[in-house]
DNA sequence: AAAATACATCTTGCATACAATCTGTATAAT
DNA sequence: ATTATACAGATTGTATGCAAGATGTATTTT
């Protein structure tokens, strides 16, 4: 077993879960429960919680039970509003600080992202892309942007999940072209060209803004009206 | 007695003398003499320690002693990096979403401040301009934007504690200046213009900027070269 | 005398028991 | 019949005891 303790287990497997949809926000946990599944008594599983509390994961109330964290419609509108800064910030920053084992690290992260795409599924895909991107904010490496480059990440993620779920191959141009812009922005880095790398940023954040916006905002449908059903000709 | 519950006190007490260096950053700390200070069990003690990790004050690590966090030279170059961009957001962001009982709470810490300026302490001056900016980010309520603001915040605090501690009245015109300037920052989000405060966000960070800059890069000393000592005439 | 190892002490991590608070249901009163 | 109150069950918060790990010192060996 690789693992290296039950807790990190249970903080791994729960950020997964909760990435990938399978624990939808706004879902109560219960300590009893994940004690149980994860062989632990309440002080470490508490701990976890809390710990998952702090990166934006879930959330703790007072005398309540934890939930994992909410999508509002207005946390997205702060999505929106946030991403292409943050993101942009720290691909720069990448560009300027990566050592040459997180590049290696990042290329590693590409090629799953890959197999994932051919055969694997959504949430693969999704995990395999939030990790590429972990790379990055690990490469920026400032104390002050990571905390809220995690958050959008937790939530890049769980929109992503909730909107290409059902067309998944209609948009597979578009995911070829995510892992072309994952290839050049792997060779930015690598180059250390600053420029390119936020450029890049900016492309790929315009990419996965237009397939999240075309689910929100679908064509109109283009169908008639219905008409009233002739009298009955008793 | 207005404290909610000990654990509050506890993080407010440890907040505030970390915010002031009382605790110094890479200040090892106890949790015996903690649970004694606060009179508390170890496991609340634990839990307020792990919710101060996650925002950014203390640093916990495996099998050994709670530490608070700590101010590098990486750290501080990241800190100018990334505090214009994020302080102009938040400002922007206060400006478009600001309630009216929000702005009354910024008019009330910015009088503390005035407060502060005329009668306290450097830490009072200090933990009043803490309030002013926490403020302005509870405004802009975005949950991406706040966690990189309160790091930034926690730091800005600690770096101005270090560096205008010995030239307290040689500064005093900056000190008048910062507080026309939160004047202004609240008239801009009273009056939701978004640019004047995104405009004052750049001042206002210009100002602290120099006078950290001034600190770390002092003006060169104009003294002639010494002179070797005349050949002696004996 | 210097270095290494073993032992003692102290600190952190985990488990469990107990206390406090909340939620839901049932009964009673209007 | 509906609402309010009280009680029971369940869940969260706190305290404490025990185990595991780390650090420092002393003794022994080279």
């Amino acid at each position: 077993m690789a693992t290296k303790s039950k807790k990190t287990d249970m903080a791994d497997s729960l950020k997964r879960q909760i990435l990938t949809l399978e624990l939808p926000p706004g879902t109560d946990l219960d300590e009893a429960q994940l004690c149980e599944a994860y062989d632990l008594s309440r002080t470490p599983v508490r701990e976890v919680l809390r710990d998952l509390d702090g990166l934006g994961y879930v959330q703790l109330r007072e005398q309540r039970s934890p939930r994992v964290s909410d999508l509002s419609h207005v946390t997205l509108r702060n999505f929106f509003l946030a991403a292409p800064m943050i993101y942009g910030a720290v691909l720069q920053l990448a560009a300027q600080n990566a050592t040459a084992d997180q590049v290696t690290e990042l290329q590693v992260a590409q090629d799953a992202f890959k197999t994932a795409l051919r055969t694997g599924s959504v949430a693969d895909r999704t995990l395999a892309n939030n990790r590429f991107h972990e790379i990055t904010g690990e490469m920026a490496g400032s104390v002050y942007l990571l905390p809220s480059f995690h958050r959008l990440l937790i939530d890049h993620a769980r929109i992503g999940m909730t909107f290409y779920q059902p067309q998944t191959n209609e948009r597979a141009q578009d995911l070829t072209k995510a892992s072309e812009q994952h290839d050049a922005i792997i060779d930015a880095i690598a180059n250390r060209d600053e420029k390119s790398a936020a450029q890049l940023a900016e492309d790929h954040w315009a990419l996965s803004r237009d397939q999240i916006g075309t689910f929100l905002m679908p064509d109109a449908l283009d169908q008639p009206l219905g008409r009233m059903p002739s009298p009955k000709t008793a």
